[in-house]
DNA sequence: CGCGTACATCGATGAGTGTCAATATTGACC
DNA sequence: GGTCAATATTGACACTCATCGATGTACGCG
């Protein structure tokens, strides 16, 4: 239950330009694409989003994003979950350690949504 | 007080790809951005930035802004002032009535240092 | 001046959320 | 199996925020 609540991408980025400037967005929509713009709302979740792809191979295990905040490790944990229930982080785990990786194409398609072309 | 608090245009969007994707962002950029993105990471302001920026001449009145939710006065005025402040909404007063247009440089700098380049 | 309209501000309230300490789960290794 | 390290989950608390009704301000008009 968390491969991709993404249907905006067939309509959204297919048209030329900018979708949210162009024509007013349904409600739907809005409430659609929320939960992706909710949770880059933060500026641990944004870094977060920033040094998981930033990383080699694009992608980090959790032992060095804790690293990276003075935060708790719960808070951090909380933190990618949310990242990836939004769909925007992928989870793998290997061994006893757990990479995030950043679906870029989801990341993308919000970028289009909000500045699209103009 | 409400010019722009936009200094991530200078380095960020002049850098060739994805900002966010390239290099970690720092706290200070991460904080920085966050009045913008939280600004847009609501339902009800993401359609006002929409129907204001699909609105003929590219602004709108509150009073239509009003029809076009079931919230009340109040709570429109409330959310236009929350764009206005976070620099996404220019504030033009004629006569009796209050035209909101999208500053669309700003909602473009924010899409870039999304999803940017790639 | 007085009245009505357009919009903003104030105060209160209920829902949401970021954070932590404590605890549970999972896997590696001896 | 027992133990330790890496993550996740739970429960609680403080704080933010979306919303409303009531009230305030500003402007046009007769």
């Amino acid at each position: 239950m968390s491969k991709s609540q993404l249907t905006l991408t067939p309509v959204e980025t297919a048209a030329c330009c900018s979708p949210l400037l162009r024509e007013p967005l349904s409600w739907a929509q809005a409430e659609q694409v929320m939960p992706l713009i909710k949770a880059l709302a933060d500026p641990v979740r944004l870094r977060l989003v920033s040094i998981v792809a930033a990383s080699e191979g694009g992608e980090a295990c959790v032992c060095d994003l804790n690293d990276a905040f003075d935060l708790s490790q719960p808070t951090i944990s909380h933190h990618l979950k949310v990242l990836h229930e939004a769909g925007l982080l992928d989870r793998t785990k290997r061994g006893v350690w757990v990479y995030y990786a950043v679906r870029r194409e989801v990341l993308a398609d919000v970028a289009a949504l909000l500045g699209g072309g103009a």
